[in-house]
DNA sequence: ATCCGTTCTTGATTATTATCAACTCCAAGG
DNA sequence: CCTTGGAGTTGATAATAATCAAGAACGGAT
């Protein structure tokens, strides 16, 4: 690894509070990748071999059972995924695949259980982590136990519009194909939803789009902090 | 807190892999404690005071969003719920009522985000029981967005015949309108699925189940242990 | 036992969402 | 420029599940 990547890495909201040595040992077979579009990163059913962490780029993480599949979380950096699987040691419960050309740090798995018994400081780091991935899979499941597949959307809508400035004008990141998947809804539903929307003044062109009433979209979608804000 | 007391609790895998000083910080402030059944131990939205750990009993995990309500968990020792709202020291995602009479050990907030700083063991404790209580999310959210309620009710009895020595004859240990709740449906949703499973062999009589065609059953069930083996 | 409140079931209806099919649109490659 | 394949949309239909209403069954209390 460069000394500058090194330098970057350091500063990683999961190895700032370490120790010394505990970064020489995390660091040993640790290594930064780029990688394009559709790579596909872990599959579910894999033995967890590294923990991942997200520096720049967009992952996708799906899971699938018989013919269908779904997609769980859209990670983002400075995020890590399938902390859990490598904490315990066990199988991915999901698949990772790059959504856009992301770098990601990739840092094998046995040093981080071992340096984990270690080094308070690593630990408290990885369970802090792990309690964020948590709580978001929990709102993440609140939502979907709670709201339509209409009020999902309102609601993402609404975050993505805090997320990107407030401007009321966004594009929708990634295809809706996959949104409709994050969504927990079938791409012609989403379509469908979009359509009603109009009725709210959210006005759709391509990946754009501009929510001419707020207050109405708003009231639809009825954000709660327990449910979507993520740093609550 | 009595003698006999702390023996049990601090065998408890929580506390297992602590320091002598780390025990003592933490159970300076602890107690166990019965409650009977309908208590409402937190409520969503509350700051995070206490970490809870099931010592006998059943505690319901719930959330709501307008009118609406929904069990995200059932939680049976010697678990422990809202680890991550401690650790992060933020707001419970959850409200947890008793669902039979319980015996509850109760640990200060404060010291458990002191103690993990310092002893590395027991924040691997903390980092461990958050992993486990993330898989068990992930895997409930994917049971939610890739099966039918139907589907869900037939993994439900598999997994609770397992759990209950695989005699295929089980009762359900808590109301039905909990049960629906836990899978995610209407409880008159669920009659109806019971009845559907008629058709496959299964019989109800109250509480009890029997289950005559297992195969019928398993083979309608689909049985994941990407989703339904807690402990992969 | 009888009463009462609750849970559970069943029926009728509606709401929500998925599925299948056809069609448009657009961008990449020849 | 045309072709081609995928994404996205729209329509028709079916599957899935919620809601509302009424009755049955159950569990405690008296």
């Amino acid at each position: 690894m460069r000394a500058e990547e090194r330098e970057e890495i350091v500063r990683h909201p999961l190895l700032a509070a370490c120790q010394a040595e505990t970064l020489d040992l995390l660091l040993q077979g640790a290594f930064v990748q780029r990688f394009p579009a559709h790579t596909q990163l872990t599959r579910e059913g894999e033995k967890a071999d590294f923990l991942y962490a997200v520096l720049s780029g967009a992952i996708e993480l799906a899971a699938s059972w018989l013919d269908r599949e779904t997609t769980i979380a859209v990670i983002g950096p400075p995020h890590t995924f399938i902390v859990a699987a490598v904490a315990l040691d066990r199988l991915y419960l999901q698949s990772a695949r790059v959504l856009e050309p992301s770098r990601i740090l990739m840092l094998p798995a046995a040093p981080i259980r071992k340096a984990m018994r270690t080094d308070a400081g690593f630990a408290t780091a990885i369970a802090e982590e792990m309690a964020n991935a948590y709580r978001n899979v929990a709102q993440e499941l609140k939502n979907q136990k709670l709201r339509t597949s209409l009020e999902r959307l309102a609601n993402w809508l609404v975050h993505r519009d805090k997320e990107t400035g407030g401007g009321h004008r966004f594009i929708i990141p990634f295809e809706k194909k996959i949104l409709a998947a994050r969504l927990g809804m079938a791409p012609e539903a989403l379509s469908r939803a979009f359509a009603t929307l109009v009725k709210y003044d959210v006005r759709i062109d391509g990946a754009t789009v501009v929510v001419k009433d707020w207050a109405a979209l708003e009231k639809l979608a009825h954000p709660d902090p327990l449910i979507d804000d993520e740093t609550i």
